[in-house]
DNA sequence: CCTTAGATTAAATAGGCTGC
DNA sequence: GCAGCCTATTTAATCTAAGG
């Protein structure tokens, strides 16, 4: 990390733009525009080997080429690759990063949307909970609650137990990631006797609420526009967009607030990649075809005829949610 | 080896903007 | 006036480097 590069006190932005578009796994997002800096540096550099003086260029020009030799040195053979490859190449590297930016993006808007209306459908018709939870906190959510406490307990324990209520909320038993709780299954019921019974099939208004629109959970929705899946051309759902729908309302009922793939206290990267096991399970064939077709008639009877989808970063984003988060 | 301050990052949040 | 998109700001976690 001896970084030679001098950081001159108007140079800062420079830093993190070069910082933006390291291609290791780590994605960085504070870029503003990665395919700029691409394609500039490789005019520069192609000006340059035609005799061009770099005392010819603008400041800004000047500084835009020092955070792009910065970035061929940081980075192992970028410069051979960069240089070789297309511009078709070029601008897919750097549109990787902006799919990755409006996949962030996307993800926390539908976390926030969620945190506040699972409120709604986990309270009992007309009744209220008790102690109320506040829409925009997590605070008082997870173990400690007796509602989000009883949809969060693992499937096969016994929350009217007090003794595993108790080792729940202390953290004695620790609940992974692959032990899914009460709130996947239809009426929030568990049966022993034949676990695909509800299974997955209890998120529809969440699912709603993400893809088709947030007041399709209505029974009036009033929507003057078009939702997600209209725009994107979303005609149905994937074996991903469940998981993902599902960690999303696992998440929501947990009091943490930060919301990370890595984190092993909400697990909530193995959560989704074991739901994601079982539906790609080839033995479960029959099962999940048959979830995906009652999923679809959930949310797809009343959509006809999808539009075009657009171009934006987040409609990419999320078309890649669809198969990959 | 551990602690600590500072930097860096991802994510949350509020709020504004646009198109219908 | 809704739905989705975008931006600026705040917050929390993680990394780094220096010092004890």
């Amino acid at each position: 990390m001896s970084d030679s590069l001098p950081t001159p006190t108007d140079c800062d932005s420079g830093r993190k733009r070069s910082s933006a578009l390291e291609l290791g796994p780590r994605k960085k997002s504070c870029v503003q525009d990665p395919l700029t800096l691409l394609c500039n540096g490789i005019i520069f550099f192609g000006d340059l080997a035609d005799g061009k003086s770099e005392e010819e260029l603008t400041a800004t020009e000047r500084r835009e080429l020092k955070v792009f030799r910065e970035l061929l040195k940081q980075i192992p053979h970028f410069e051979s690759r960069i240089l070789e490859s297309s511009e078709e190449e070029v601008i897919i590297m750097a549109d990787l990063h902006q799919i990755q930016k409006g996949a962030n993006g996307a993800r926390s808007d539908d976390t926030k949307g969620i945190k506040g209306t699972v409120i709604d459908w986990i309270t009992p018709k007309g009744q209220a909970l008790s102690p109320p939870i506040a829409r925009n906190s997590k605070t008082g959510r997870g173990f400690h609650h007796e509602r989000t406490g009883a949809l969060l307990c693992p499937a096969g324990l016994d929350w009217s137990n007090n003794d595993i209520k108790e080792k729940l909320r202390a953290g004695t038993i620790r609940v992974a990631g692959d032990q899914w709780p009460l709130v996947l299954y239809d009426g929030f019921r568990y049966d022993p006797e034949d676990p695909w019974n509800g299974l997955l099939r209890s998120g529809i208004l969440a699912a709603k609420f993400v893809f088709t629109s947030p007041s399709s959970v209505d029974q009036e929705p009033k929507a003057t526009r078009s939702g997600n899946a209209r725009i994107h051309g979303m005609r149905a759902m994937t074996k991903a967009s469940i998981a993902y729908i599902a960690t999303q309302v696992r998440f929501s009922l947990t009091s943490a607030a930060v919301f990370s793939r890595t984190d092993l206290v909400t697990d909530s990267e193995r959560f989704y990649n074991s739901i994601v096991d079982l539906l790609e399970d080839p033995e479960e064939k029959d099962e999940v075809d048959s979830l995906l077709t009652w999923w679809n008639r959930q949310l797809f009877s009343a959509y006809a005829e999808p539009e075009r989808p657009s171009n934006t970063n987040t409609a990419l984003a999320k078309i890649v949610r669809n198969a990959w988060p």
